[in-house]
DNA sequence: GGTCGCATGTAAACTGTTACATGATTTT
DNA sequence: AAAATCATGTAACAGTTTACATGCGACC
């Protein structure tokens, strides 16, 4: 069975919101979905060519900020129903990989410092990234959106929060259980 | 900045169990790692043979259980030393990808009640994994291994439940906030 | 004069996944 | 007789990531 390619259905839900530039895509995903999706450029130019050739978005060109032309992507009918096959449709099993687990996984090899000294600096990226989720709960009350909107946003930023406190919990209990090893 | 293959920390961190075939290095995996780590046959192959080009893995041939040649690597000191270093060292950061987050962020695009529908298979599917974890708790009882060594397995289960009961938890409040929603 | 932001893209390398290919033994 | 297990691997493709390439305007 061949992975669907799903670069394509992360462009046009961006384009379901707005129509939008590929540069624009970019620093949409970064400043909404970046801690669960994230493109790169050498992906979303091509995918949008292809897009447009499916007759999933329309193209309008228009004059750049500062020079040249910006390629404006307008989502179709056709796109959208494409879109919500993809939104409704069931998500196959992915592989999930983590490397500080791997390695965790591994940790009786080393002293036990270095593993300590890991689950430290883990935990303080942990917390990194919930003043993050946090920030982004307190931008939302000033971003004008449907309630619907808002609400399916806000869960995703839920999910990590609550996924983030849990894996710090984890940490601290790990930290104190290691300290009674030995 | 080119990216560090991790598919040889993990091959070099199963052989520090003990020395293992390609056949028996994925079966390993299947049994211990699985839910944050997995390799293909068609990696784990191909990884071996560079390992040993490497001299971070030395190979001995033996008669198959069934028929033909096994292959047999074990650790060397180089390679214990290259995965001690991979150990101690700090993880670059990786995108993670969640698909059921990014379809949810698009939720509003859809009637509400297929969205519903969406986090309840997913909160299922997030149950059998939980189940699957107080599994190999169980299990962890039975097998013979040091102290240490039973402490970072340990952790690692440890970890996937606190997520998946966070998750889960995360899915019945958004359920729970979906009802008062219109 | 150099860097940053806006804005487009291409090329090459690498990684990951699926499918294929082989062959013996054991179990259903 | 067919399917599963043990055991090796290769080929082809799809997807991801890095680096490169271009060019203007604004700011320091």
């Amino acid at each position: 069975m061949a992975r669907t390619n799903k670069t394509q259905f992360a462009v046009l839900g961006c384009l379901s919101i707005r129509p939008m530039s590929a540069y624009e895509i970019k620093h949409f995903m970064q400043g909404t979905t970046h801690y669960f999706w994230m493109e790169h450029e050498a992906q979303l130019y091509p995918t949008l060519s292809k897009l447009h050739d499916a007759k999933f978005v329309s193209c309008r060109e228009e004059e750049a900020e500062k020079s040249g032309i910006r390629k404006i992507y307008k989502i179709t009918a056709k796109g959208k129903s494409a879109l919500t096959e993809w939104l409704i449709k069931s998500e196959e099993p992915v592989s999930y990989r983590n490397e500080f687990l791997l390695k965790l996984f591994f940790g009786d090899k080393v002293d036990t410092k270095f593993m300590r000294k890991k689950i430290e600096t883990y935990a303080a990226s942990l917390s990194q990234e919930l003043h993050l989720f946090e920030h982004l709960i307190d931008e939302l009350h000033s971003v004008k959106v449907s309630e619907k909107r808002r609400f399916f946003i806000e869960a995703t930023i839920r999910y990590g929060i609550k996924s983030k406190q849990a894996e710090i919990a984890w940490c601290h209990e790990t930290q104190a259980m290691l300290k009674k090893l030995k």
